[in-house]
DNA sequence: GTGTCAATTGACACAGTGTAAAGCTACTCT
DNA sequence: AGAGTAGCTTTACACTGTGTCAATTGACAC
């Protein structure tokens, strides 16, 4: 909180009058950088793909390229959620959005007649929502070393593979 | 540190007389309840399938069945790891270990020529390490309310679907 | 009887979060 | 002009948790 007071230029209790708690700023911070980055928009150009199968390709490079961006604060906000209650509950809210859009693909692909055979439609989102946590982008870009460009990449396929109908490639 | 003390019934000092500080501790406690509960015989039993396709279900079932057993300890390691390096490095170390058993089970799956044809044995690896962690368990089972028979079951079908060439089930 | 080991008690340093009180400056409203 | 207020400052303090230090005790071995 200090370090956040001096970068500012206020002193440390202006920003308790702000925002009245660690846990809140970081909450206010999250909710800050969505709006200034546009996240409404940035889904609806996802939303114009009808096709299940094209949705699922889409979302993928969306989420895959905002991630980065908003990989910092995310890091910040999964670490206090831990023990801070106001931040799960808005941790969660956000998770929340994202199992919403992978139920969404998940439901045009059984529309297309195009999901897998094994998965129920509740199961299929919910690993869809879990392959894509930031947990796992962080695993594989940070901890492993893929550049994003990849993770995008395998990670279209991989869902493709797991969840679209006779799409096993070669 | 003051409750583990308690719990032991001893002084909170003689607690950091035998492991130093709270990261040896709970870096001890892994270490000795991996011990306990005989991971390396559990892992023995995996050991013993041939095929990778064989392979990759077994360890699938133990992983499975192993991680509700190290939960505990496990989130207090990761939930430490951000800030201690001595615990990062113990946590590295553990993970190592699994992607090693994922990589084996990739080579041996291309061996057998059973490979799905999009992966670098690399890549499959790190895929099938990133699906199989611990912050995805706990993302079916804790968020999302699978029983546990019920991860094993379908995250032996997704990895199977995603890694096996021609095994797309119906 | 001496040494040593494993504890104990009690005090303290330090960092980080959060609270409280008093005061200062600049702006607005009437 | 004067009153009120918004936003901020400084200073001090409470509380929690980790980790350190020093002096002391009890038991056991040689």
């Amino acid at each position: 909180m200090r370090d956040v007071a001096e970068a500012a230029g206020i002193s440390r209790q202006a920003v308790y009058d702000h925002f009245g708690s660690r846990a809140e700023l970081m909450v206010a911070t999250a909710r800050y950088g969505d709006e200034v980055r546009g996240l409404d928009e940035r889904l609806g150009r996802y939303r114009a793909a009808t096709g299940g199968a094209e949705r699922l390709e889409t979302f993928v490079e969306f989420w895959g390229n905002y991630i980065p961006e908003i990989y910092g604060i995310a890091r910040a906000l999964m670490a206090a959620r831990e023990t801070d209650e106001a931040v799960a509950a808005a941790w969660d809210d956000r998770m929340a959005v994202v199992h919403e859009a992978c139920s969404n693909i998940v439901d045009r692909l059984h529309r297309d007649g195009t999901l897998a055979p094994e998965w129920s439609l509740e199961e299929a989102a919910d690993l869809l929502w879990t392959m894509l946590s930031i947990r796992n982008w962080e695993s594989l870009t940070l901890e492993r070393g893929w550049p994003p460009s990849r993770y995008v990449a395998r990670m279209q396929e991989l869902t493709k593979r797991a969840f679209v109908r006779g799409s096993e490639g070669a």
